[in-house]
DNA sequence: ATGGTGGCGGTGCCA
């Protein structure tokens, strides 16, 4: 069983890459962020062509996520715990069948939360707490789940290429690296770094200075495994080749492989 | 060197 995530920065721009994408790398299942499109914007019937179920949580212009997998879905969250009337399109969450029991897939879109000191910043760090709130529940379950998705937290001074430019930023800082902690201390496994122990990993890189061509990237978006999913991990991957496409998204796929007995 | 690029929507906001 093979889980991505993917923050594609505008579904409608990157669907052409994102059917590509999906006949080669054939995922699972895969959550998509920063949709940027409404309900009937959402490119359904090409990614259904593709042989994907997709379900999605839009808003106008910013945010947006979706799920898709080759596989049933029963969606069991739309929003996280505490939503308001107006909920950021921020998380959702499926459960798949497999024959080693039920696995839940959770769908982040975590927010930026610069500049610093301002109400942006205490919203992500809000967030993070309710994610954390979410975890408890599925991990109280005993299943296996994975919550992917773009964290926008660069977890160390290893997933950014220069600790001192970002020292002022909202993924860097050290109330965000907290809180990631406190989420992975729970009991979840960060899959990139269970295998590559060293060095970057970026996942992003920016569109702006020559970020790609400098290597100028971070590590933001993440895949966290249950106890129950991480003893069935086997390998991962970062799909870094699409960053260097055509009008790529400045985010790329990351995935991992779970040995489910399908 | 305090910019730079990209997407949305039709002007600045967000990243």
């Amino acid at each position: 069983m093979k889980i991505a995530t993917w923050n594609v920065n505008s579904v409608r721009k990157r669907t052409g890459n994102l059917v590509s994408w999906l006949g080669r790398a054939k995922p699972d299942v895969v959550v998509l962020q920063e949709l940027k499109a409404q309900e009937q914007q959402f490119p359904k019937l090409e990614i259904e062509a593709a042989g994907y179920k997709a379900e999605m949580v839009g808003q106008k212009g910013f945010n947006g996520v979706a799920l898709l997998s080759l596989h049933p879905v029963e969606i069991t969250a739309r929003a996280l715990p505490d939503a308001v009337a107006d909920e950021p399109a921020r998380y959702i969450e499926g459960k798949i069948s497999t024959p080693k029991g039920p696995l839940t897939v959770g769908g982040i879109y975590l927010p930026n939360g610069n500049p610093i000191g301002t109400e942006k910043f205490a919203y992500k760090i809000a967030w993070m707490d309710r994610l954390a709130q979410r975890a408890r529940t599925l991990l109280a379950t005993e299943e296996m789940f994975v919550l992917g998705g773009d964290y926008n937290v660069i977890p160390t001074d290893v997933d950014v290429f220069s600790p001192s430019a970002f020292a002022d930023d909202a993924l860097c800082q050290p109330e965000s690296r907290r809180a990631l902690r406190s989420l992975i201390n729970l009991g979840l496994t960060d899959a990139i770094r269970a295998i590559h122990v060293e060095g970057p990993q970026y996942t992003y890189w920016d569109y702006q200075a020559g970020a790609w061509q400098k290597d100028h990237g971070l590590r933001i978006d993440h895949l966290l495994l249950s106890p129950q999913a991480a003893d069935k991990l086997t390998a991962v991957g970062i799909d870094k080749a699409e960053r260097g496409k055509p009008e790529p998204s400045d985010h790329v796929p990351v995935w991992c492989e779970l040995d489910v007995g399908a």
